[in-house]
DNA sequence: TTATAATCATAGAAATTATCTATCGATAAA
DNA sequence: TTTATCGATAGATAATTTCTATGATTATAA
């Protein structure tokens, strides 16, 4: 049962009259009796009863009826949907990230300007995110790169920092830097060595050869910062995150001289921009 | 978008593989391809991503993929339902009726229709057809309403009028219209007094108090109009049977000011519907 | 009644659309 | 690298829709 069928059929229930009903559609009256006719074949039953009088549905017919409002209005809702889709109104991103902080004042300008679209940020190592993207669970990545896949695709975003959180009662707490030199024999609190700020600051080192101090690796900036409250020991940040830092039991202090720099980046499959939600984020964060 | 592409959308939703749903739809893999190309053009969106790895769903086939169940299902209900009233091929319907002018054209159009439905009319007055429907031996009754039984169901259907029929010798012959007034010393060919019909003009007589003057009382409306054509006396008819009179020798005059009217209307029993052949007549003569 | 107009059905030709076979190019597996 | 798999493309063929012209039936008007 095609779709057209349905629209004549529901064409000629409106008219109950097949030559108004053919000019509505814009097809001629034949075609109109024919294709009806076809739909009745089809179905096994009549769905007009014809005279010269009058032209009436029958009971067949008023059953179909309400069925095919349904299926027309189902239709309508779907090429809706799939049009809200390209116009950015509606849809779901998904988002790996190395630590929030480097998104969430894009995050929100972003969820302003599209609030139909649904967002879902996942903090991920640089890896996971990648493998992420390569089996579809994520959109886009926002990593430290550089990362080499030929599957994906790369946009340069900004270069991070690193800086030194410290109870705010150490004696490093009033330096206006610090270089990486003085770490050496500080208890650290770091990230375990999978994720990529860890492996940024361990490539610093062993440049300078210098041996690091790590007393405890954790997973999230937040339980780390902890640490560096309780005087634990000292903490390395991305200077992006230091920046959202307001408690004053800690102190943040650029690392320098050489300051570790790390280019961020977004990464996305490569075909990905095809689709609308994909490239307007990317732009949207790169104009950001 | 034609329910053909939806179904093959589906399919390569289920098989995520082109070839494999082509074989499943038994047409070739070249014709999937475009005809799924045709729906994304139609829908200006990609369904599919297709890598030489996979074929997965895209948003907007996500979309699409929920409403396509949806169609299927309502053209699938409407189907069956259409299906079921196949037993309206063969089957025995009992009518019972105040008058068989009340639904001749309506009963050859049914017949039309239906022809495999064997009718039985048979006139009644209007408690012999109620009679008859709790009784079983019948199963619709065409009668002038009001009616009360708790066990029966009913449908009005139109008003009907009443008109004098009178020898065309007659001095009310000429007449545009006769008030119920100047029946009073006519003489009448009227229904016995169980007859509905009868009963309506006497009760509007009645409210005006006016005494009218049987001189015949027959059961048939075509044995009265034999008494009209023979001077005997007028004939009060309901409107709709007096529009079938074709005989020179009566005049068939409206009553008037005020018009006795009664209304029309369909009986049966309240489970009545469940029977296909039932609610087909119901319905045919309700949309007649 | 008879003529006229309106309406749906039918037939055959024309146009459009779906489908097929054969083949290509790209990707993944051996 | 080679091979196998998979979807895309091109051109030919088949099926289907649509058209015009016309017929049959019924309602309307003279």
């Amino acid at each position: 049962m095609e779709h057209r069928l349905l629209e004549y059929f529901l064409a000629v229930s409106e008219e109950l009259h097949f030559t108004r009903a053919a000019e509505k559609l814009g097809i001629s009256q034949p075609t109109l009796s024919h294709q009806i006719r076809l739909l009745e074949h089809e179905l096994g039953a009549p769905l007009f009863y014809r005279s010269g009088k009058k032209t009436i549905l029958t009971q067949a017919g008023q059953i179909l009826l309400g069925h095919a409002h349904r299926v027309i209005n189902e239709i309508k809702l779907a090429r809706q949907e799939i049009n809200e889709l390209s116009g950015l109104q509606r849809g779901k991103l998904r988002i790996g990230c190395s630590g929030n902080h480097l998104l969430t004042d894009a995050l929100v300008a972003f969820h302003r300007l599209y609030p139909g679209i649904e967002l879902t940020v996942t903090e991920l190592a640089t890896e996971e995110t990648r493998d992420g993207l390569l089996h579809n669970q994520l959109d886009v990545g926002v990593v430290f790169l550089p990362l080499f896949d030929e599957q994906l695709a790369y946009r340069p975003l900004y270069d991070e920092e690193l800086v030194l959180a410290i109870s705010s009662s150490h004696e490093y707490a009033t330096c206006s830097n610090i270089k990486i030199q003085q770490l050496a024999n500080l208890p650290l609190v770091l990230f375990p060595q999978k994720f990529l700020v860890r492996q940024m600051i361990d490539s610093a080192c062993a440049e300078l050869e210098i041996q690091l101090n790590p007393v405890m690796e954790l997973s999230t900036l937040e339980s780390q910062l902890h640490m560096a409250e309780q005087n634990v020991g000292g903490t390395i940040l991305p200077k992006s995150y230091g920046k959202t830092v307001v408690s004053d039991k800690v102190a943040i202090i650029p690392l320098a001289d050489p300051a570790p720099r790390k280019k961020v980046g977004l990464v996305y499959g490569k075909e990905s921009l095809e689709s609308s939600i994909i490239s307007a984020f990317v732009d949207h964060l790169i104009s950001f």
